[in-house]
RNA sequence: GGCCACGUAGCCAAGUGGUAAGGCAGGGGUCUGCAAAACCCUUAUCGUCGGUUCGAUUCCGACCGUGGCCUCCA
């Protein structure tokens, strides 16, 4: 497998430090608010990677993945946040990750193997410090704070292609109390009154931003580790700075091998932000459009590239999911040959994935197959075998093609037994299924008595109920409409 | 200001040194009582200007535009 490591700036052939298992760890969210539609991404990213590395269709029949994923749950902004909702900071974060683990079920996004805390691994923080002061790289100051010795690390800025000397200038403000450096990054800082705080060999504080990531991924992966992915925004100083965290006592090269960043998410062309108050957040997300669809927007885009949120895409995106699942509808039993298409679009599939994870030529090759399914089941094909294989490749990339997403749930049980009132249906319970079922038989009766303007009425007062029909050789099928 | 990406049809988005996947939308058909779905046909000289080359959208340069990062945003 190629991949763009942004370590190199260039495309590399992947190669697990130890055959058959690849050992991720991709930066988590900071759960102090809402997660937003920027985490529904690279969650939705990392997801298909991972599902695609473990898959037996890959090349060299899957790996043993081991992916981690943290939880950044006591910094300045959990700490601001808490104190502007009058709030204890552990029951804040508790309650967002809660949220954000429901929100991930909803998109069908696989639990990471391990999922650290940064407050139930201070011990191991403490001691990834302690190491770091021991190697030369870090100090402490009169105050209690631990700092970073950035000059100390030859290669610092090797990561995001910057030198010392480029980002000094472009430093704001003032150095910092304590600081060597203007450059130096906190790796403990003392306690403030009031603000939760842990024993140190330094005083009472907390961890600094990015020591936990190097502490835990290393922690859970051991001292180099295969691939370390996040946000295109965590390449500085986030990545940088853990880089040099781990190789100041792991030595040069032997942290992650392969830096994977994805593209951000625009909404409306524009930067998606507070500021600009045009943020997108996974509830909204989820309470307007379906999780496939929402998949398939992602996984239209190539993950390093930044992907525009519009109203537009995201109906394309809809309507693409509504043409995958036809293709996969239970209709497939064709009394002709059956079909042998599958094998070559599995085959396209692989390669666009092997090729820098481009989802998008993979999902070309999955829509063709559509077709190719489409086509021959028109033709009378048994196409079984192949929508075997369009679900499978779908399945990969994490997509359900459940047609009951769009929500059979919200049906308006109310309003349909209005109907069936007004078409003189007797509609047994008020169960919304069964009542649908009862005025599409009506409508049936009225059919096959060339009563088409009863026949179209109850189609169309189904429709306003949110209920689509169409007509098909087998009778009427009917669908919540979204 | 510095560093780094990107700029492909109405929209989204792949890709290649030899005249451009896929999705949505549009137009024309087939099918259908009608509709929907599906299927078939159809819609682009790849930001601008130069350069290298037999030939560039693909390589190089400049310019314009968009986006990201420049200490705590996935």
């Amino acid at each position: 497998m190629r991949l763009t490591n942004t370590l190199s700036g260039a495309i590399e052939t992947f190669r697990p430090l130890e055959d058959g298992r690849i050992g991720i760890y991709v930066c988590g969210v900071t759960p102090y608010e809402e997660s937003h539609f920027g985490h529904a991404q690279y969650a939705i990213i990392f997801d298909a990677f991972i599902r695609y590395l473990r898959w037996d269709g890959a090349p060299g029949g899957g790996s043993e993945v081991t992916y981690v994923s943290n939880y950044t749950d006591i910094d300045d902004k959990v700490i601001d946040r808490a104190a502007e909702l009058g709030r204890d900071p552990l029951d804040l974060v508790n309650d967002q990750i809660a949220l954000w683990e429901q929100q991930q079920r909803a998109l069908n996004l696989q639990e990471p193997d391990v999922r650290p805390r940064v407050t139930e691994h201070i011990e191991t923080i403490v001691e990834a410090i302690e190491r770091i002061i021991e190697a030369g790289y870090g100090y402490a100051t009169a105050a209690g704070d631990v700092y970073y010795r950035v000059r100390a690390m030859a290669d610092y800025g090797k990561l995001s292609h910057r030198n010392i000397e480029e980002l000094r200038a472009g430093t704001r403000g003032e150095p910092g109390e304590g600081k060597e450096f203007p450059l130096d990054f906190a790796l403990w800082k003392a306690m403030k009154p009031g603000e939760p705080n842990w024993p140190s060999p330094w005083g009472a504080g907390r961890p600094g931003w990015h020591i936990e990531c190097s502490a835990m991924s290393q922690r859970y992966l051991g001292p180099s580790f295969d691939i370390h992915g996040g946000g295109a925004d965590l390449v500085f100083p986030h990545h940088e700075n853990e880089v040099a965290q781990a190789e100041a006592v792991s030595g040069p090269g032997s942290f992650a091998q392969i830096w994977l960043h994805n593209g951000l998410v625009q909404r409306d062309g524009e930067k998606m932000s507070k500021s600009i108050g045009n943020v997108v957040t996974v509830r909204e997300a989820l309470e307007t459009w379906r999780p496939d669809a929402l998949r398939l927007f992602v996984l239209e885009g190539h993950y390093r590239r930044p992907n525009n949120l519009t109203d537009e895409a995201m109906a394309a995106a809809g309507r693409g999911l509504d043409r995958l699942l036809a293709a996969v509808r239970d209709e497939g039993a064709g009394a002709g040959p059956a079909s042998s298409a599958g094998p070559a679009e599995r085959a396209r599939f692989v390669e666009a994935l092997e090729d820098d994870f481009s989802t998008p030529r993979a999902l070309a090759a999955v829509f063709d197959l559509a077709r190719t399914i489409n086509r021959e089941r028109d033709a009378g094909t048994d196409v079984r075998p192949a929508q075997a294989v369009l679900r499978e490749l779908t399945g990969v990339l994490g997509l359900t093609l459940d047609a009951t997403d769009a929500g059979e749930d919200g049906l308006n049980a109310v309003a349909l037994s209005k109907l069936a009132a007004r078409h003189e249906v007797a509609c047994g319970g008020s169960d919304a299924e069964t009542t649908i079922e009862a005025l599409l038989a009506r409508r049936q009766q009225a059919r096959e008595e060339r009563d088409f303007a009863l026949a179209d009425a109850i189609r169309a007062d189904l429709a306003d109920a949110g209920i689509e029909v169409e007509d098909t050789p087998r009778g009427a099928r009917w669908s919540a409409a979204r």
